[in-house]
RNA sequence: GGGCGCAUAGCUCAGCGGAAGAGCACCUGCCUUACAAGCAGGGGGUCGCAGGUUCGAACCCUGCUGCGCCCA
């Protein structure tokens, strides 16, 4: 080693405390840029945008899986020699960031009516400054590898500038219009929200059949929202529906207003459903909506933006849930209740930021017609030029572009980016780009409301990129479109769609990632959702702080199956700070030993077969790595890393090389071990970034993991040259570790203490195949050497690969008849079955005509085998004292 | 109501045509100088039910039952 060479630094503590590192060595990745993006780089691009997360949220489990996924990705394609961006940045939230505010505001009993929008527009960007972004704090914590120079916000100026540039566009396209129709209201946020915002679940509430009319003329319908009977303006029953046919055409009275409603025909009724007679509210369903405007029906609002009854009279002034059984009540003292059913389950929509009960109400809002670009987003995937992964999921991305509703992108709120258009006194209407002069003088004023959220965050992944200024180029240039998109498959509407169908539409059709990774949801132990309701929500900054960033990493990414939903629990948690810990005291051994990256791998001639045997191995965990990680699958190749990892490098190299150390084969044992854990410390990384980089820089003297060689496929050539699987040495191997389980296995079932020495004689043809590995044996199975004075007091044979091999061992002492017995009698079951089986198969003529030639060889050869062990057995319990 | 998915060891899940697997939990014995956050050994499953295809089915097909999700 020469004095320039990187020094190994073996000052490892005894263990590894990732409270005490995780911070100084995140921050020494920031500050040596590592995760800063070069737009003028000449390697090519892998680019993620990270899901904008919420300005007022912090990180929870679902976050923390998908920032382990994407750090993962890019933390290997950079290793790989790509020139990566991981773009990060949040997005306002338009009605959660305004709600949290407004309860701010009301603390201080003030609302924000009393303030003045200008002034409360202040207050949120105060806000923001002072408690938003917690979550970008965290984000460091899990080790996220982001680019922060180009951190971005959704209300930032330049991102602004993209949503009224897209508004304008659009608008001038004919693609944004403004219409009255019904939308879902939030009574208590007082604004519109989108079908999207709205989640649907089964409540129980009341269905109550009400007769309207009297005598021979009376119809019955039910509603599970009575209080609507005030804004009713119709009824409705199936053309061909006989019972009615008298009446349609007529009209009817409509209870306690007086008012006379015509009774119409109407294909969309159900005849099936109840009586086959339906109210129609125009005003407060989408349905009756529809029946009213086929039918020319009045539409009447009777609630105003706090659902309270506006409808002069006895319900004036009554919230909807009040006015519900006052009506009622008013009726059934006109004894024009027919039925009640209570409770009755049905489905009820709520909102999905305060869970406030949805009302459908008649408004004038701005739309998005989404027909066009929903086409282009889902030919893009149909094209093949965005991937969807796992690809089951496609069908339910199509399902939804390709019967999405028009888009209400309007909101009633003052946090957000306000509509770009004024309104003239004589009823003009002017929609202004950003570089334009808002119309200004007498009677112009701005449209008071904003757009929707989605809206600038549909804009994501090239409005960060400078979109549509030209400074920013080159970033644009080199980055978009994006690499891949990883979000959980429960936002592929909210979001990917509209990315999807935004960003085809302002890049000129140039989609916005190349793939779309859709993983699963995170669940508690017993496959339940998480939930603050349930109270079993788990706090992945609890488990960075008892088990590392790390370990917390590495359980997510054992359980990321694609597609697949995961359960966990702290258990898991604690095995993957285990295995941490296992890698740690695994490095602290081979450093103290002297392992050395420094000098080449000894010739293939020079190496022990436990070293070919383990470099092989480590070839193929690294090929096959590679290709999971290429398929997205992290679950297998984080298990594939965690079993090699523990149950070869560990349970069985390491033990090897404890034997090779005391030899002649010392150095060239220390050169396998170094080269072997430097690259499975590589190819944990993208895990485990923390504790891999900490011991790899102390064993390698090297200057970060972060930018060090992919061990596998990289870009330049073909990775690191490691040695093909060598199927002799594997053998080798296999027969020594059945060998050596073997005779564990008689120790432990004779009783004898692990740590006793056992003097035993090896012997047989499959022994003298093994000669080399004597050593190993020995020390594995803690056996010593027999002397003059060997008195073998048991036997036992093992059937290798090359052959059997018989152990005598002298247990100084009388061996326990019952426990051989057992045990033979076990293998001999095993051996019995075996045979059964075979001979079944071997005895089935059809079997022998149709299987495969090297099908019927392999059963022929496990039949052979297990006849051979049965004689052997059965000759071993005859030979048994006692028997 | 429409669509999709899942039922494999006590729990959570891999396996998806040719010998039932992992992690955790469980039992036994060990502080064997990298590691008790560990080591060694062990027990445990008619692969939801019923048919079918096949020489051969946990795996393919059909039906049933039970769960879950999305949409209306």
């Amino acid at each position: 080693m020469t004095d320039n060479a990187p020094q190994q630094q073996t000052d490892l503590p005894s263990a590894w405390n990732p409270a005490d590192e995780e911070a100084a060595i995140y921050q020494r990745w920031v500050d040596a840029g590592y995760f800063t993006a070069d737009a003028q780089s000449d390697r090519p691009p892998f680019t993620i945008v990270l899901p904008p997360p919420n300005v007022t949220g912090s990180l929870h489990m679902g976050h923390a899986l998908d920032h382990t996924l994407m750090d993962a990705l890019t933390r290997r394609r950079r290793m790989q020699g790509y020139e990566v961006l991981w773009l990060p940045g949040m997005d306002h939230a338009g009605i959660a960031t305004q709600n949290v505010v407004e309860r701010e505001l009301a603390n201080e009993g003030v609302s924000r009516h009393d303030l003045g929008r200008e002034r409360f527009v202040e207050r949120v960007w105060e806000w923001k400054a002072e408690y938003g972004g917690k979550i970008l704090d965290q984000m460091r914590r899990l080790g996220d590898g982001v680019d922060w120079t180009r951190e971005r916000f959704t209300m930032d100026e330049g991102l602004s500038r993209a949503v009224q540039t897209m508004f304008k566009r659009l608008y001038d396209d004919g693609l944004i219009y403004r219409a009255e129709r019904i939308i879902n209201w939030c009574p208590r946020c007082h604004t519109a929200l989108s079908d999207i915002e709205v989640e649907h679940s089964e409540d129980e509430g009341e269905l109550v059949s009400i007769r309207y009319g009297e005598g021979e003329n009376a119809i019955v319908v039910a509603t599970t929202r009575a209080e609507t009977m005030l804004g009713d303006t119709g009824v409705a029953v199936h053309p061909d529906d006989e019972r009615y046919a008298h009446l349609v055409g007529t009209d009817i009275e409509l209870p306690l207003t007086g008012r006379r409603i015509p009774i119409v025909a109407d294909e969309h009724v159900d005849p099936e459903f109840g009586t086959g007679a339906v109210k129609v509210t125009p005003a407060h369903d989408p349905n009756d909506f529809e029946i009213g405007r086929r039918h020319d029906l009045p539409m009447l609002s009777i609630m105003d933006e706090r659902a309270t009854i506006t409808v002069p009279g006895p319900f004036e002034g009554m919230d909807r849930f009040e006015a519900r059984p006052a009506v009622v009540a008013a009726l059934r003292e006109q004894g024009r209740i027919v039925a009640e059913k209570r409770p009755y389950l049905h489905a009820v929509g709520h909102c999905s930021r305060c869970d406030t009960v949805i009302e459908p109400r008649l408004s004038l809002q701005w739309w998005v017609s989404v027909e066009p670009l929903a086409r282009a987003a889902g030919d893009a995937v149909r094209d093949g030029r965005t991937e969807i992964h796992p690809p089951e999921l496609a069908k339910r991305y199509f399902e939804w572009v390709d019967n999405m509703h028009d888009w209400t992108i309007s909101r009633q709120l003052w946090w957000g980016h306000r509509i770009p258009v004024w309104y003239g006194p004589n009823g003009e209407t002017v929609c202004v780009g950003p570089d334009e002069r808002p119309p200004g003088g007498d009677g112009w004023h701005q449209d008071p409301d904003v757009l929707d959220t989605w809206f600038s965050s549909g804009l994501w992944p090239f409005s960060t990129m400078g979109w549509p200024e030209d400074d920013d180029a080159a970033t644009l240039a080199k980055f978009y479109p994006t690499t891949v998109l990883v979000t959980g498959y429960d936002i592929l509407f909210f979001w990917v769609a509209r990315m999807m169908m935004f960003g085809l539409y302002a890049m000129d059709g140039r989609q916005p990632f190349d793939h779309v990774f859709l993983h699963g949801l995170i669940r508690d132990a017993n496959g339940k959702k998480m939930s603050k309701s349930r109270g079993n929500v788990i706090d992945p900054i609890d488990w960075m702080d008892r088990f590392g960033a790390d370990a917390t990493r590495f359980t997510l990414a054992r359980a990321a199956n694609p597609g697949g939903d995961m359960a966990l629990a702290e258990e898991w948690a604690a095995g993957a700070r285990n295995f941490c810990t296992k890698l740690w005291n695994a490095s602290r051994f081979a450093m103290l030993n002297g392992a050395t990256v420094a000098n080449p791998l000894p010739a293939t001639a020079e190496l022990s077969e436990a070293d070919r045997w383990i470099l092989g191995r480590l070839g193929t965990v690294v090929s096959e790595v590679d290709e999971l990680l290429e398929g997205f699958q992290f679950a297998k190749a984080a298990n594939l890393l965690y079993h090699f990892t523990w149950d070869e490098l560990c349970d069985w190299y390491l033990e090897l090389a404890k034997v090779q150390l005391s030899g002649e084969r010392a150095e060239g044992t220390r050169a396998v071990l170094g080269h072997v854990l430097d690259a499975v410390l590589r190819l944990l990384h993208p895990f485990v970034p923390f504790v891999t980089e900490r011991l790899w820089t102390a064993l390698t003297g090297g200057g970060s993991l972060t930018v060090a060689r992919w061990p596998g496929r990289a870009l330049d050539e073909d990775g690191l040259r490691l040695p093909a699987a060598d199927p002799v040495a594997d053998a080798r191997i296999g027969d020594v570790q059945k060998l050596i389980t073997e005779i564990r296995r008689f120790r432990s079932d004779q009783g004898v203490k692990p740590g006793q020495r056992v003097a035993t004689r090896l012997s047989g043809p499959g022994f003298t195949d093994l000669t080399g590995h004597e050593d190993a044996i020995r020390s594995l199975a803690r056996l010593t050497a027999p002397d003059d004075e060997f008195s073998a007091t048991a036997s036992i044979e093992v059937g290798l690969a090359a052959g059997m091999v018989h152990v005598e061992l002298d247990t100084s002492g009388a061996i326990d008849v019952a426990a051989e017995r057992k045990r033979l009698q076990k293998d001999l079951a095993v051996a019995e079955k075996e045979l059964r089986q075979t001979e079944g198969k071997l005895g089935n003529q059809a079997f022998l005509d149709k299987a495969p030639a090297d099908v019927v060889d392999k059963i022929k050869v496990r039949r052979d085998t297990a006849a051979a062990e049965i004689v052997r057995i059965n000759a071993r319990l005859a030979a048994l004292p006692g028997s």
